[in-house]
RNA sequence: GCUGAAGUGGUGGAAUUGGUAGACACGUUGGACUUAAAAUCCAAUGUCCUUUGGGACGUACGGGUUCAAGUCCCGUCUUCAGUACCA
């Protein structure tokens, strides 16, 4: 019998779908247990072999926590709103629902045949109006919710409604809009009713406001800071540019300081905490507020070294700060305006990527400086930015680089107030023990107790404050796109209204193309049932609107991350249709025990979902504040791509030629000049013998990497042929040449295999001395200047580096791509796929199915273990279970080699060795276990088996080989029985021949005995 | 620039508290079986020297601690990832 892994894989598949095998309970005597995947986006084209990684090592932990007596909820959903499907369907027409259910489709297939134990019973799909549902009821409670920072969690608004009506909002502590004015009880019960709306909307923890956003005209919407990468889209690459809108945003720096507190208490790697921390970005310093001379406004700025504050000799503020142009003088008036004219025109991208150049323009306006009563000019330049803290500075050019560039460039005075250190050449921006002098009451201090003092004396004149400052910004929750939740809103005179939560959902409605509309209204414009009927609480056909019971609905949808910031507690609960989750099954699972995703969502995803888990909880739903304990990043799995390039060699000297010992001309590095090589510079050696890309020979010289100025990518290529030579795939008739897209002419590209013939080609001169293939890619002459190489890099359909599993399980077995998955390497590495290793794997698991499957069947029989078999069995239970624990997969498929190799050549056929072995399998190898399993004679599925245990007494050893050194240097082993003392182990040693032979006579100096480990003889 | 992670054979990667560096695989080479190929099995495989026995050198580089360092300490370099005029 032969180990028929299709069979067996399609068959327990089958078994186990059928059998609901793994269906968690939300009622258990079992301890819980609860493993999360983060859910895939269904694309069109289906998973990588880079995909399952972190499905298969949550797949083995989850299976391992079964079989050790755990209630384990390992369930499996889709974030499926979002732009692929949208892009897709505009250029198409066919509905987002429908390609999305085609993709998922094709999900469920190749996530089914790698046999994940998901309990599919709990699917979820964040476009499935029965999920989506809930997140608009997320989205309303937010509406309805305020952030008191006295109690210092989220409240309802009628709180501040109540409070407000009795003692106006001067003693509310509330995150909120800082533009806010003050009003006393009698003015807010007089106010009307629309003008207490307004005010109450910035309270509010999600509320609408005017923006300004990164706008991506390509895309026709707006992106988060963390959707753009690079001043471009991270889907698409498109520019962004910014620009002011009406949009609804969530109030997510209500919550900075506890998402920053909260990563103490989360088990999640280091690197990911530290870019939340760093993303949300704390600096404690103080607010100090200049008055302006000759004014009635000031300019207040955000200093984290207050206690520099003598070393203040201008202000800065950002071209875009709202009191630029009241303060500048006529005589500035026009140097000003150019300027503010200038750095609006330049993008962000610009501004970004010139940070040398120093520019500003001084606005003729001066400050008073609080202590001194010094005037200070007051200057504008973009090397402040309008986002970030107040929008101004007061620069202290002795202790902040920046400062003391701008001064250089401006002429200003730099006074010193650092004790001792020379301030000539640059800032001195150490905190440190260094003294303060110069600065009045601060002068002897340190940083610490000057800042204190500093503080102290700006909060005593009434012109400061102690004050932290996050750099993280309320998100912008508005998309101008068709493929998302609809949010539950009507407005009425331009103010929003929540639709009641029995209504819901608001489902999203048709439209006839899914492009904003001509007026520029996102595509929910287009739709002819798009209004909210008051009276009858249903959606009705547009022209109806009367805006006296009829109004119309958000056209706005909600962003991507909107679904998958709440959809770990849905999985508690999947079903329910009257909460998102019951409390029952929510205080039950409680938490994400183990959370296993990308590192790439460190803060976007999983900073918004903290983010609505610590709302929730506030809101007293959910029980607890941080919805995942343990979080591992699996890295990504990288593909081999194929490259054609551009080889440029540069020769500067060629008296400096070396001939090497084969005869070789070498150019050495001194030896350089520019020359870009043609093919005539080979003219004597016609062509070349090879060409690298590090090196090129010739039949008569050789030219290495230092002289190559290669890697110049000429295009990405197909794939590259065992001859080396690339072939290039032309996917959307477009080859990628120096970056630039050249496009090839059609006619002449053999459309019908998309395999470019280079001899095709040849209108394009550049390939006039590339490699030639005739028809069937073979080669048929040789070319010059190009040469073909490979390297690494994410794995994806257009770098045409992307292996299929279907295609590794068809050829090795699910089980065979699950082992090797875990083989490559540590889960958290980022390593290259390599097909051919497979191998290995898979003749492990034939080996496997030989030590129990014989020609004639079933070889287990019920002898008598040898110790031998035992030994092999229990080391092989500790390594295992240890490596499960630590979430080292890659070495126990190590050890089960290493165990299925001894136990093969021990002939071990027990029963009592050979079924606990399977168990340990199992959880990697589930499919083949399960069949030896039934083969053993097992009626029920090994899910079910405990895991076996160690048991240390068959790993006791009465001898060991120890290792004999001299001088630190292993030179021999000795065998010697383990319960010798420290004296019987050196006698025994040094009467030893061998040791006699190393010492040659001479008499050791000192000889360390280590019982049980090492003896190292000194001399 | 800052932050984080990492540098080990031709390749992916192993190495408990410092205690036999290179486990386990891939690849390569040689051999067996076969008309042949595939598959399978066996052997060798860090580099260099050596007739065998064996020896020298080896964990990015330079120092140090130690009987003993891939592992600990100091310094340097490189790579990858994230982030960036954040006051």
């Amino acid at each position: 019998m032969m180990y028929n892994f299709n069979e067996i894989e399609a068959k327990w598949q089958k078994y186990w779908a059928e059998q609901q095998t793994f269906k968690a309970e939300n009622n258990s005597t079992k301890p819980k247990y609860y493993v999360l995947d983060m859910f895939p986006y269904p694309s069109g084209a289906g998973l990588h072999v880079g995909h399952p990684l972190g499905y298969i090592a949550s797949d083995i932990y989850a299976r391992f926590k079964r079989h050790k007596g755990f209630n384990v909820l390992h369930p499996q959903g889709y974030d499926s709103f979002g732009l692929p499907a949208e892009q897709y369907a505009i250029q198409t027409g066919q509905h987002p629902a429908i390609t999305t259910e085609a993709n998922i489709k094709t999900y469920r297939r190749q996530l089914d045949q790698m046999g994940f134990s998901f309990d599919w019973s709990r699917e979820v799909r964040t476009s499935s109006p029965d999920y989506y549902k809930w997140t608009q009821w997320i989205f309303i409670q937010l509406f309805n919710s305020w952030y008191n920072n006295s109690s210092n969690k989220a409240e309802s608004i009628d709180t501040l409604v109540d409070v407000f009506s009795k003692e106006g909002n001067s003693n509310v502590d509330a995150v909120c809009d800082a533009a806010i004015p003050v009003f006393s009880a009698d003015e807010w019960n007089s106010f009307p009713s629309d003008r207490q709306q307004q005010l109450l909307l910035q309270y509010r923890l999600t509320y609408l406001a005017e923006t300004e956003v990164n706008w991506c005209p390509e895309l026709g919407t707006v992106l988060a800071n963390d959707e753009i990468v690079n001043g471009v889209s991270e889907r698409g690459g498109y520019p962004v540019i910014r620009k002011k809108m009406t949009q609804w945003s969530m109030r997510i720096s209500a919550y900075a300081e506890r998402l920053l507190q909260g990563l103490d208490t989360i088990d999640w790697t280091d690197a990911l905490k530290e870019s939340q921390r760093n993303w949300i970005g704390k600096s404690v310093g103080a607010t100090v507020v200049f008055d302006l001379i000759d004014h009635d406004s000031t300019i207040e700025v955000f200093t984290t070294r207050p206690d520099t504050i003598f070393g203040v000799s201008f202000m800065t503020l950002a071209p875009e700060h709202e009191l630029v142009h009241q303060i500048t003088t006529p005589a500035q008036k026009s140097l000003v305006d150019a300027y503010v004219l200038a750095t609006a025109k330049r993008s962000e991208r610009e501004r970004m990527a010139d940070v040398k150049t120093i520019s500003g323009v001084f606005t003729g306006a001066y400050a008073e400086h609080p202590f001194t009563k010094k005037a200070v000019p007051v200057w504008i330049g973009d090397y402040v930015l309008a986002g970030y803290g107040t929008g101004a500075v007061m620069a202290v050019p002795c202790g902040d680089q920046r400062d003391y560039d701008f001064a250089k460039h401006f002429n200003i005075e730099i006074p010193n107030i650092f004790e001792g250190i020379d301030i000539s050449n640059e800032a001195f921006t150490d905190k440190g023990t260094t003294i303060i002098a110069n600065s009045d009451f601060l002068n002897g201090l340190e940083y610490k107790e000057a800042s204190k003092r500093a503080i102290e004396a700006l909060e005593a004149k009434n012109h400061g404050l102690g004050k932290i400052n996050y750099r993280l910004r309320d998100a912008v929750f508005s998309r101008q796109r068709y493929w998302g939740e609809p949010f539950p809103v009507y407005y009425i005179n331009g103010l929003p209204q929540m639709i009641a939560a029995e209504h819901l959902p608001i489902c999203l409605p048709e439209v006839e193309k899914y492009l904003p509309t001509e007026e520029g209204e996102p595509p929910l414009g287009r739709a002819e049932v798009w209004a909210w009927d008051t009276t009858l609480n249903t959606v009705v056909e547009n022209h109806k609107i009367d805006h006296k019971t009829i109004f119309p609905l958000e056209l706005n949808t909600m962003p991507g991350w909107a679904g998958s910031s709440w959809y770990f507690n849905r999985y508690m609960d999947p079903h329910n249709t009257t909460e998102f989750a019951s409390s029952e099954a929510l205080n039950y699972w409680k938490e994400v025990d183990l959370y296993i995703g990308g590192s790439e969502h460190a803060t976007g995803h999983l900073l918004y979902a903290r983010f609505w888990q610590k709302f929730l909880f506030d809101l007293g739903v959910v029980p607890v504040d941080e919805f995942a304990k343990k979080l591992i990043n699996q890295g990504m799995i990288l593909g081999n791509s194929a490259f054609v390039y551009r080889v440029n060699l540069k020769i500067i000297n060629k008296s400096k030629i070396d001939i090497d010992d084969k005869g070789n001309q070498r150019y050495p590095l001194d030896a350089l000049e520019e020359v870009t090589v043609r093919s005539n510079v080979f003219a004597s050696n016609k062509f070349l013998e090879s060409i690298t890309k590090n090196s090129i020979s010739t039949s008569n010289s050789v030219f290495t990497a230092q002289n190559l100025e290669i890697s110049e990518v000429l295009m990405r290529a197909f794939k590259i042929d065992d001859k080396g030579i690339g072939l290039v795939k032309d996917h959307s008739h477009l080859l990628w040449i120096s970056y630039d897209p050249i496009r090839i002419d059609v006619n002449n590209v053999d459309a019908s295999d998309r395999i470019i013939d280079f001899k095709k080609l040849q209108s394009w001169k550049e390939f006039d001395n590339a490699n030639f293939l005739d028809d069937q890619g073979v080669l048929i002459k040789e070319g010059g200047e190009f040469t073909t190489g490979r390297e690494v890099e994410k794995m994806s359909k257009s770098k045409y580096n992307v292996v299929n599993p279907d295609d590794i399980i068809s050829d090795y077995g699910a089980d065979s791509l699950r082992l090797y998955e875990m083989f490559l390497g540590p889960l958290e590495q980022y390593k290259p796929w390599n097909t051919s290793g497979i191998t290995g794997v898979h003749n492990f698991l034939k080996k496997l199915w030989k030590l129990y499957i014989g020609q004639d069947g079933l070889k287990v029989t019920e002898a008598e273990p040898s110790k031998d078999h035992l030994k092999t069995l229990h080391k092989t239970i500790k390594k295992v279970t240890e490596d499960i624990e630590n979430f080292s997969f890659n070495t126990s498929v190590s050890t089960f080699m290493i165990a299925v190799n001894e136990l093969t050549a021990q002939g071990c056929t027990s029963k009592t060795i050979l079924e606990p072995l399977l168990v340990l399998i199992a959880p990697y190898a589930p499919h083949i276990a399960e069949e030896l399993w039934e083969q053993l004679g097992h009626i029920e599925s090994i899910t079910t088996a405990e895991f076996p245990e160690f048991d240390a007494s068959h790993l006791v050893e009465s001898v060991k080989a120890y290792p004999i050194s001299f001088n630190g240097k292993m030179r021999f082993t000795l065998e010697l029985p383990l319960d010798l003392s420290k004296e019987e182990i050196e006698a025994a040693v040094m009467r030893n021949e061998k040791t006699l032979a190393q010492l040659e006579g001479r008499v050791p100096k000192k000889v360390i005995v280590v019982p049980g480990k090492i003896v190292n003889i000194v001399g």
